[in-house]
DNA sequence: CTAGAAGCTAGAGCGCTGTCTAAGTCAAGT
DNA sequence: ACTTGACTTAGACAGCGCTCTAGCTTCTAG
């Protein structure tokens, strides 16, 4: 299990090679990414798996900000894990939220769909329905 | 019926009157908000509906962009219901996407979630578990 | 030996979505 | 008359999360 380098991490994670120099910046890797003698990153495969755990929080909404917080309570080491459990179950109840909406936003958007589904069918069937009556109704939806 | 004052809009959709007024400009209401003789806008029930439905599109993700795309569809009056159509399906997959995403990060912090929640029970009943073998565990998650 | 790929740092720039400011108008209450 | 507060405009600014550039070094293959 030889380093990797920021390429392939960046092959590996998805991220770009300036994410992943960007995250490190701001502090979202639990510790300092190595350096080989010339001063260039070498990943392990805990880098990479904690990468992969941020790119869950990030790609479900938690700020970067929220990220650090996490991190830095990691690297503070044992102690805290009422801390970090808080902060998950908070990320936790976030993403409900957000599902929970997105259903919302989905019942409403697939009724609209179905309505214009029904409209171009029918306009598909026999185009000289559409008339300045189904004009006003179209505008109203 | 009335007209509504940006501010009773305001209060109806949650917008604040920044963004009514944001979202105006930058093309996102049907029709041009009327105003009164003193250049103060009115609303319409209509243009509240139009808002809430606009406010469901931002709230899963569609850029204003698109938003206002799909406006100038409604805009411009029947024959273009096909090009609604596909607007309003291609958004449709991508909430759905996004919900599966949402789903899959979910389950991962579920995960580590319940792994904190064991530790933190154990760490609650006997707090002397917490040990240097405990703090390597943990910082490797 | 050299070209090209990959890496480095520091910092600027960008797209999106508001949010706020400045400077002023208007209507109602006391 | 004066105050209060809600409204108007255009445009500046802000926060987030990257993304890219500039200018440089280092490695690898031919």
């Amino acid at each position: 299990m030889g380093g990797l380098s920021i390429g392939q991490v960046a092959e590996r994670t998805g991220l770009s090679v300036h994410a992943l120099r960007f995250y490190e910046r701001e502090g979202l890797l639990a510790d300092p990414v190595r350096r080989e003698s010339n001063g260039r990153r070498v990943y392990s495969e805990d880098d990479v798996d904690w990468l992969t755990m941020c790119i869950k929080f990030r790609s479900s909404g938690m700020p970067l900000d929220t990220i650090r917080k996490y991190t830095e309570l990691v690297r503070q080491g044992v102690g805290n894990e009422a801390d970090r459990l808080a902060l998950l179950k908070s990320h936790q109840d976030f993403v409900r939220a957000q599902i929970e909406e997105l259903n919302e936003c989905l019942n409403v958007i697939t009724w609209k769909v179905d309505i214009y589904q029904q409209h171009v069918d029918a306009g598909t069937a026999d185009c000289l329905w559409v008339t300045p009556s189904t004009q006003a109704a179209s505008e109203a939806s």
